[in-house]
DNA sequence: TTTGACCTTTGACCTAACTCCAAGGTTTAT
DNA sequence: ATAAACCTTGGAGTTAGGTCAAAGGTCAAA
């Protein structure tokens, strides 16, 4: 059993992170003390370690949420059902990636075209650019 | 000469953005009508395409912001001043996209050990890893 | 007993780049 | 002349994930 600031300190986190995913339906406290202080039990610790392994990996707190409901009954869903969450995720990961990665592949271009040297830019390539496409 | 309406509409942007645009500094009309309107001149309306350019580019609006003083002022930089600002820019980007990669990765790693099959997902290897690191 | 470290709640603030709303004045088209 | 379509300002709301401050209650050690 551990109060707010031994957990948030055992997982390296805050103690306002834990009443914010709290007020946000992550991690509700097991029970209270008598004068109102949150008490977390070990399985509370547990799934807060859930939240926070699949924060790192990159889902958002509404993924967790919904990850959360699965791993509460996990009868009640099938492999394909957590295996599609996930594979959304990478495509969406993936979309985002080739947007910058185009993006730097324009910025790259336009810097390449620069001289870089230490005269003045008013022969800049890259304003010419931005200022005429 | 043109309205904020009219200007904002050539542009396909909402005069809001416009509003926004000035309250930041990025863009003021050249001046107002005698009831208050703004009115924008040709050269605005080639400042708010540098700036949509920019933008399209991956630059922030603070970005944007100094490449403005720099275009203002070309004299005053040398070319290595901006191209140095884009490689900053690609850097930056490249950062963001190699972390996005890392994280795709890790998340195509755990879809893979996935049956994802229609039956329940007791066994699932998924919630398993994110269950016990 | 008193200090200091905890805990509680409510509610504001942060970044980025808009977007929308309300209440009112102006211009334009019919 | 009047209605629609525009313009003005100020200020609030959006998303995501926290972070902080204020005002007060509680607990442990010296
Ligand atoms: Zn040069
Ligand atoms: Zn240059
Ligand atoms: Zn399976
Ligand atoms: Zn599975």
């Amino acid at each position: 059993m551990y109060k707010i600031g031994e957990l948030a300190a055992a997982c390296k986190v805050k103690p306002d992170t834990l009443r914010f995913y709290e007020k946000n339906g992550l991690l509700h406290p097991a029970n209270r003390s008598d004068k109102g202080y949150r008490i977390y039990s070990d399985d509370d610790a547990q799934q807060l370690r859930f939240i926070l392994r699949a924060k790192a990996m990159g889902f958002s707190l509404s993924d967790i949420r919904e990850l959360l409901n699965i791993e509460a009954s996990r009868s009640d869903w099938a492999c394909a059902d957590v295996k599609g969450m996930v594979e959304a995720k990478v495509q969406e990961l993936q979309t985002k990636i080739d947007e910058m990665t185009r993006l730097r592949d324009s910025l790259q271009e336009l810097a390449d075209a620069c001289c870089g040297g230490p005269e003045s830019a008013i022969h800049c390539s890259i304003l010419d650019t931005l200022e005429t496409k």
